[in-house]
DNA sequence: GTTCAGCACTCGATAGAGTGGAGTGCCAGC
DNA sequence: GCTGGCACTCCACTCTATCGAGTGCTGAAC
């Protein structure tokens, strides 16, 4: 498994947009290979030298471009599938484009209107907003798109109850400030009869609320009754389950029919395809980029084999300043990076506003 | 829109396995056509006459197959590529295929034993239980597989809370007897405290439990609180729109990534992924296949355009001789029919019996 | 010492010709 | 009515030729 660890960050091979630790291309180099990267995200094509003579920043002849390409393929940032045949970025040639670009740049009118209408016409529950989001993203960087709902441990409990639901089992649903509602089973040692439940349902709310899901107390008071003090501790034990670990974040994927033209070979997109349902791969991978401190990973650069024809483009979301929840596109290494910057830093702010808005009390 | 509406059953549109009113065909005919279809689905290559000579029933030259395979062209349940090429079923090829069959057959030894696995194992909330069939059915078949959640309608109400949310929303949250937590944002006219809305919500509680969404009162009696009445009747209204419509169908798909090596064309693929990600569509599509008595829909035979080259197989799920819930299986046309009704009959019955079990009291 | 026009060269993509073979339809004979 | 035989069809494949987009190199100009 090469997905990294949480918390496993390489300060070396984690690129930053800092000006520092650029590698040293020349002025005229680095235009040419960013022609280069523009011109194959919009054709797929091979790229001539021919092409890029009056892409700005060059304007010196086809040969000299010749020369300079030989130069950038013997660099490593470039390729060619045959001699004779235009020329290709590779990931290194990528990395390049991505950390030339002086900040995500603003998305084009068009989505930046749509990216509005569809915040304005938002509404109804948390988990649907998400999965639109999901959706609107795709639609707007024809990549598929990744919403990882907030985590819970910071959200203040609302309410706790306990809901009995056979002779041997309740169900503890927990609301948190959010509007997110959680529940999960609870199985019981004893018979309990419903006013034993409520009351322990109630001393537990009593003493959580307003807490949150990481800040719950070890144990309880007593309530006097054996069979609730026993129902209580082992509720206490359920909630603090339901905090943490990327198995509990909640993955919202959109369009990812759109992985079916991305990549020529059938074998890939059926393996992307099926990274894609694996909702703790997805998050765990996303987590691990974000970690990083990486807004894209190209190729290998998330060390995850199967997704090496592809790149990854992460974004944070934060409500009110805390980090809450992330942005993920995936799409083949010539995806288009300044649009799918600039989309997931759009919509990821405007996310962020709307989650404040509607978690502030 | 070519998805039917509920209820719109068409009789005579809607082949039966019933012997009655099947086409006749003799029985070399009916043998060589039902050979020609197994043949095509396990090698998607067209069958010439030399390959089927010694299928069980058959055992006559090739020159005779030939003429028996033109005549079935000339009625519809083959056609050929092209000249001098072998032949391929038609939809009403398959069709006549899919009524030969008698009865759903039995699952391999294998896979059953790999639904038992599954379901012994199974455990948790019945959301993920869900979730985790779709893939197992598309594990056992290789085609994408949908788990439509069995109805809120019929399922007694255990337990009706509000919470406020903010000064001027709260959540109504709903426990029903399958453990399923529904929950809904209820505006509210005025600011209310939560002691207003405590009392409400136990309230209605009081009077809803043990009904069903679809057994409300239009109206309660009035607390002698006129705020707490409004939350009441609000309530009430939110109650009652939480059940019935395809649109609050809990929908899951699994196994979509096997669409991408089902179908030649990249574009077929694409179109067919988009249609698997939306929810509504697929559920009304399975609504509509089932309402007309359908088990299996063949090509155009939902009259949804767009899948005109995938079949549909579809199953409903029965609770306690309630239908509840259904699986559906989508594969091009020429998917093993035989092994994917007897997955989807085999996975039917046991999740049937397990939720079942687990709703039990 | 860059830059660039010119030139020979490479090699995939495309088209056309030829061939093999899997398949057909038809027919005469049993 | 079934079947062996036969002529025919046409795709799939290979081989060849051609085209052209692209290259690398070189020598002259600035």
């Amino acid at each position: 498994m090469a997905v990294k660890k949480k918390g496993e960050t390489r300060a070396e091979d984690a690129p930053r947009r800092s000006s520092g630790d650029m590698p040293d291309l020349d002025g005229r180099k680095a235009a040419i290979l960013n022609a280069i990267v523009t011109e194959y995200i919009g054709t797929a094509q091979p790229v001539g030298s021919q092409h890029i003579v009056d892409a700005p920043g060059v304007h010196v002849s086809s040969a000299t471009v010749r020369s300079e390409m030989a130069s950038l393929e013997r660099e490593g940032y470039l390729t060619q599938p045959h001699t004779s045949a235009g020329r290709i970025p590779t990931d290194k040639g990528y990395r390049f484009f991505v950390d030339s670009l002086e900040g995500p740049g603003p998305l084009d009118p068009a989505r930046r209107q749509q990216v509005r209408t569809f915040f304005d016409a938002a509404h109804g529950e948390i988990e649907s907003m998400l999965e639109q989001t999901s959706g609107l993203l795709a639609d707007l960087t024809d990549c598929a798109a990744m919403v990882v709902a907030p985590p819970h441990d910071a959200q203040g409990i609302r309410s706790v109850q306990l809901v009995g639901m056979s002779a041997r089992t309740a169900l503890v649903v927990v609301v948190l400030a959010d509007g997110v509602v959680e529940k999960a089973t609870l199985d019981l040692r004893d018979d309990t009869d419903d006013a034993v439940l409520a009351a322990a349902g109630s001393h537990v709310a009593a003493h959580v609320q307003g807490r949150t899901l990481t800040e719950l107390p070890a144990e309880l008071a007593p309530t006097g009754d054996r069979s609730a003090d026993a129902v209580v501790a082992d509720t206490l034990a359920i909630l603090s389950q339901m905090s943490g670990g990327e198995a509990r974040d909640q993955l919202f994927v959109g369009g990812s029919s759109r992985m079916a033209a991305a990549f020529d070979a059938v074998e890939t997109v059926r393996s992307v395809l099926s990274i894609l349902e694996q909702q703790l791969v997805v998050v765990s991978l996303l987590r691990d980029v974000l970690d990083r401190g990486l807004s894209v990973a190209i190729g290998t650069e998330h060390g995850y084999e199967p997704l090496a024809s592809c790149a990854l483009v992460v974004m944070p979301v934060s409500v009110d300043g805390e980090e809450a929840g992330t942005i993920g596109l995936l799409g083949p290494t010539r995806m288009n990076y300044p649009q799918a910057l600039a989309a997931a830093r759009v919509v990821g702010e405007t996310l962020g506003q709307r989650l404040a808005e509607s978690g502030r009390r």
